[in-house]
DNA sequence: TGAATAGTGTCTTTCAGACAATATGCC
DNA sequence: GGCATATTGTCTGAAAGACACTATTCA
């Protein structure tokens, strides 16, 4: 059986400080040509009605990853996607309830992965582009922030965007996910370039045809092994 | 007053998760032309009398940095040096007593600030080179990895480095300071292109005399504000 | 054959890496 | 003048960035 954790100790039995522990996750997606992040409207105070990330306490003994993916799925009904530690927020007067930390997490999903009941009103849910972030709960703007930066850098020696694509896509497709992700237009000579360089993916024989232009190549990523957290460098 | 945490929850008052949490500190020094991580005999169950990183639970009402710059302080006597958040580690079994979290920091201090004392045999405390890292309790030889790995990344991009050095330093100084941290010798020339490109170092009108040879230009940080965890990407 | 997208090559600049000679101050 | 270290430049290859035309399929 599964407990779900108390709220904070308001009266510890001990004086000692047991900080509680919560996990928040940033779950992006790419929709409409945007990089976009999954937030959630509170339905209990603190900030009962305001927009933060999906997040919460952990349940008896789970640590923060399993914690990360049981909020990914039920607030998106995925699983098995990638996803990797952001960074702990502690700063003081983060939450109003006392000192609670916030383990962080980032979470890649295709769009059409994403669960259409998961974004229906009654879960309360929506995608927001990054570049109009709205205020959010806690300290929740800043961990999106820091959260775009790291997946930018990201992208730009690892095969992180494999999370986003479908097994087989066109160079035309990736180069539209890096824009988007990005926030910018690339040359697309030299985004070929680059990214056959990189030696991440690899063309297959298979072709693409939609609308009646020239197919384009599939291509698939080499590897969809992604470089963990701790191999960040 | 200030409470010392008490072990973690073996009969909670509720059957919920508060995961301990502790802060363990890396700390990165240069002695002896290597690259040294300070390491501790641990005074206490579980792993008493084995090397483990320094560390320890909050005291009341800490933040992890602070707790990370107490530990610092109690163990090297330094206060207001360089100092980030590396990384949270939950694995689970990572300590026989429990699920205990364990957010580690970095820092990085010169070899002749540390405090003799805080070296002697009283403080159980001593310097071992990262390249010959012994056993160490819980995960931290997990930890110290991960940390030289980032150390080495931020080393190509940053301005870490001068938490290693006094204001003014030679290029030399520089250089064998990189070779040090990087495990590699480098060539003079082309180091000194690149760290003057970067923009990061300024030539000052002083000059260092030593020995009967021709004196050094002395260089100095632009800035000493290095970029905190969060603006690392 | 026209529409629409796929695919490709060159030039320039910048940077990394290999490589050695000259400059300066002190004794 | 000799010693010891400081300082500096060139060449080559790799990669980034600017830039425009041809290829292919289908309607």
């Amino acid at each position: 059986m599964v407990f779900r954790m108390n709220e904070p100790n308001k009266n510890p039995p001990v004086p000692y400080l047991n900080p509680s522990v919560t996990t928040d996750v940033v779950i992006f997606t790419v929709e409409d040509g945007l990089l976009k992040v999954l937030v959630a409207l509170r339905d209990k105070e603190p900030f009962k009605g305001h927009l933060a990330l999906p997040g919460g306490f952990l349940y008896q003994s789970e640590v923060t990853e399993a914690a990360a993916r049981r909020i990914l799925k039920e607030k998106t009904g995925v699983a098995n996607v990638f996803m990797e530690q952001l960074c702990t927020f502690d700063t003081p007067g983060r939450d109003p309830r006392g000192p609670i930390f916030s383990i962080a997490y980032v979470a890649l999903i295709p769009r059409k992965k994403l669960a259409i009941g998961a974004l229906s009103d009654t879960q309360q849910t929506s995608l927001v582009p990054v570049h109009k972030m709205p205020a959010l709960s806690f300290d929740h703007r800043d961990i999106v922030r820091y959260a775009v930066k790291r997946l930018r850098a990201k992208l730009g020696y690892s095969n992180i965007a494999y999370s986003l694509l479908p097994e087989f896509f066109t160079l035309t497709e990736l180069q539209t996910l890096y824009e988007v992700i990005l926030g910018k237009k690339l040359d697309k000579r030299n985004f070929r370039k680059k990214i056959l360089r990189l030696g991440l993916v690899r063309k297959t024989g298979k072709v693409y045809r939609e609308g009646r232009q020239r197919p384009a190549f599939l291509f698939r990523f080499v590897s969809r092994e992604t470089t963990t957290f701790r191999d960040m460098f």
